[in-house]
DNA sequence: GGCACTACTGCGTAAGACGCGGTAGTGTCC
DNA sequence: GGACACTACCGCGTCTTACGCAGTAGTGCC
């Protein structure tokens, strides 16, 4: 089965706890998401969440120059973005718990 | 936050698990997916999924008169349905579990 | 020079959730 | 009997977003 659409709006808050728990720059974000086990995950969907979140105000950006290859743009969060993956975690949760209780198939449980 | 994006790919299995307890009408499915907790789901984006679906094999469906009010178009599952649905649910089983690790911000979790 | 790996960007596409408006049937209330 | 509410469905257009792909560039190795 295609789990890309299961990404829809959770790679924001996949990315945001990435980078909380320390910074970093976009290459090593997707490395991270994959170890983690978000496998399938595409660079350029990382990429573009850090530009978004960064334009959205929720991280800070600077660029490091690197001894073993290109420049590195790190990302950080900023308390903008430690308020996001914080609320964006609660949503996440709460979310995960209804489809659970839909899924197993326990008519009960969902009333 | 706005939740619809997290909707996005799981839709289709609420849908599923809602059919699969009992069959039912769109109208109804709306009702019961709100009352299951995902009470801003739009009544379009079921009536869709559950055209997408019937499109896919996955459903059957039946059209019932009713004496209450205009007519109901019935949907349920055949095996495709729930094959889909069992594979649907492992899908989202393990990645809800990876996510969970991800944001229980426990750096050693996520190795 | 050619290749691999690192690192980032931009463009186009496709999927899907939703708002909104429209169409009907039934029932209620004044 | 007319306005309104609720039930029930459909179609259209829009927006967001994940992804494929191509391109650019730096380093190191053979």
């Amino acid at each position: 089965m295609d789990s890309s659409q299961l990404l829809k709006g959770v790679l924001d808050v996949a990315v945001l706890a990435v980078v909380a728990d320390q910074d970093g720059y976009g290459y090593d974000v997707v490395r991270r998401l994959r170890t983690a086990g978000l496998e399938d995950v595409g660079d350029a969907s990382v990429y573009g969440t850090l530009r978004r979140l960064f334009q959205a105000g929720a991280l800070t950006s600077y660029v490091v120059p690197s001894d073993e290859g290109p420049h590195r743009k790190y990302y950080g969060l900023n308390q903008s973005g430690r308020d996001l993956l914080d609320s964006s975690t609660k949503t996440w949760m709460s979310f995960a718990q209804t489809m659970n209780l839909l899924l197993r198939h326990d008519p009960e449980a969902a009333k």
